[in-house]
RNA sequence: GGGGGAAUGUCCCGAGCGGCAAAGGGGGCGGACUGUAAAUCCGCUGGCUAUGCCUUCGCAGGUUCGAGUCCUGCUUCCCCCA
């Protein structure tokens, strides 16, 4: 694409300052649409799990950017390529998931999305369609006729996430096969139903978008355009979204509020600029004074980072009360009752329980064995001191006064245990 | 249809003369150093009611005191010939 290009609109403006393009069909085409406030465009999510995770938010950030400067979002649910199954960037065949896996990972899924996205049915308000509605109504024989016909698998064979899994001898179904004809198809659905233009997601389905494009312009639609966002990975090379304890998950239910927060806060000094960008509405004025702090300072900004990102999904009272309860525990070193607790019954801790077994039921570690090398390590903690001694018990008297016992696994994993 | 290979620790890759909880990487976790960062260094990386017990090398049998290793059948994948 021209490097020369200046966007007139606010939409690309904004997305491209702030670092959310990697891929463009056509930025004049687009940027005219945007300006001309008729820009409706749409992401697709599956609905693998009961939650999205971190990795999804580059794209829910586009969304609400779009909505933010006049467009209307339209987050696709993919209640019926789920049952199919994407094999853009897997390395194996996913399992099939259940009908009723799908549904209720879809109910869960949507409460994200209104925290990030105004839905009703004014011109700019989102819509949150599911493939499913008229997936599932296709006809085999009409599909072929009407849809099939268009794709060639001469080129379906050249894309990478098809080719690579060929020349890795790896199995590739015929299901999966189709998942790209289906998603192509959706495009020019959601063409005709709400008039999207535009489809966006992560660079990874760059190829699937444009087969849609493609299959929109036989198929008689407008010029439709693909937008993608670059594979997010830390400065460090790893991959977006995932930590120790797993996924990075948006639902709270899933992932509480403090170690939301915990992530954003350890993000790697040479992220803190890109991440602030991405990841909240701060202008950029103030952006690139964060991102210019250097040294231990830089943690001023990663403290903003955290905050600011965690507001946006659980609000910003939550946000501040896990930003308070970080700043005790870390720079105070001070007990604080907000720390994610854990139950344990009265009596048990009368009587008594091991301490490898406290950390187990404190989820803290997976198994008494991992606990033990921890111990081993010096990786655990109870109220601050170090555990020396495996076959230690935790009892009645190891309550703070605050009535809990603190466990700490590592530097930054704390749990409380509160008798009940 | 015929011939030849392959499958290993539930993250991945990968070694493994009949004595194996199984080499070595990568990744991950913990510790030290720091700033709750990165880099570096060190340790750990089947489970449990634990000087012991249980479960693991595609699946099912067999030989053996003892099988990841040898034999038979099966499954899946790859290569060559038709």
């Amino acid at each position: 694409m021209s490097a020369s290009f200046v966007p007139k609109s606010d939409f690309l403006s904004v997305l491209m300052e702030r670092g959310y393009i990697h891929q463009c069909s056509d930025f004049e085409g687009v940027d005219a649409k945007a300006k001309a406030g008729e820009l409706t465009a749409y992401i697709g999510f599956d609905c693998t799990a009961p939650s999205l995770h971190v990795g999804s938010l580059v794209q829910i950030m586009m969304l609400r950017w779009l909505q933010k400067t006049g467009g209307k979002p339209v987050p696709l649910m993919g209640g019926g390529t789920t049952r199919v199954g994407d094999p853009s960037g897997k390395d194996e065949s996913r399992r099939m998931l259940s009908l009723d896996d799908i549904e209720a990972n879809k109910t869960s899924i949507k409460q994200v999305f209104s925290k990030f996205l105004n839905f009703g049915d004014g011109k700019t308000d989102a819509i949150m369609p599911d493939n499913a509605e008229w997936l599932t109504a296709l006809n085999y024989i009409d599909f072929l006729r009407d849809v099939g016909r268009h794709f060639s698998v001469n080129r379906m064979l050249s894309m990478d996430s098809v080719k690579m899994r060929l020349e890795r001898d790896q199995e590739l179904s015929f299901i999966e096969f189709n998942y790209m004809c289906l998603q192509a198809y959706d495009f020019v659905e959601l063409h005709r139903r709400y008039g999207c233009l535009l489809q966006m997601g992560g660079s990874d389905q760059w190829g699937n978008i444009v087969t849609g494009i493609d299959l929109g312009r036989r198929m008689g639609a407008p010029q439709l355009y693909a937008l993608t966002s670059p594979l997010l990975t830390t400065a460090s090379g790893a991959k977006m979204g995932k930590t120790a304890a797993g996924a990075v998950w948006l639902n709270a239910d899933m992932l509480p509020v403090y170690d939301y927060w915990q992530y954003w806060r350890n993000t790697e000094d040479a992220d803190v600029g890109r991440f602030l960008k991405l990841f909240t509405d701060l202008p950029m004025d103030e952006i690139r004074r964060l991102e210019a702090l250097a040294g231990a300072e830089i943690n001023e900004a990663k403290k903003i980072l955290a905050t600011e990102a965690t507001a946006m999904l659980h609000g910003r009272e939550q946000a501040l009360a896990a930003s308070e309860t970080a700043r005790k525990t870390f720079e105070e070193g001070a007990l604080t009752t907000s720390l994610p607790t854990v139950e344990i019954s009265a009596g048990e801790l009368t009587a008594g329980v091991g301490v490898l077994n406290a950390f187990v039921k404190a989820g803290l570690v997976p198994s008494t064995g991992e606990a033990r090398r921890q111990v081993k390590s010096g990786g655990l903690r109870i109220n601050d001191a170090v555990v020396s001694d495996e076959r230690a018990q935790l009892t009645n008297a190891d309550l703070t006064s605050e009535g809990v016992i603190k466990l700490s696994f590592g530097k930054k994993k704390h749990i409380l245990l509160a008798p009940r």
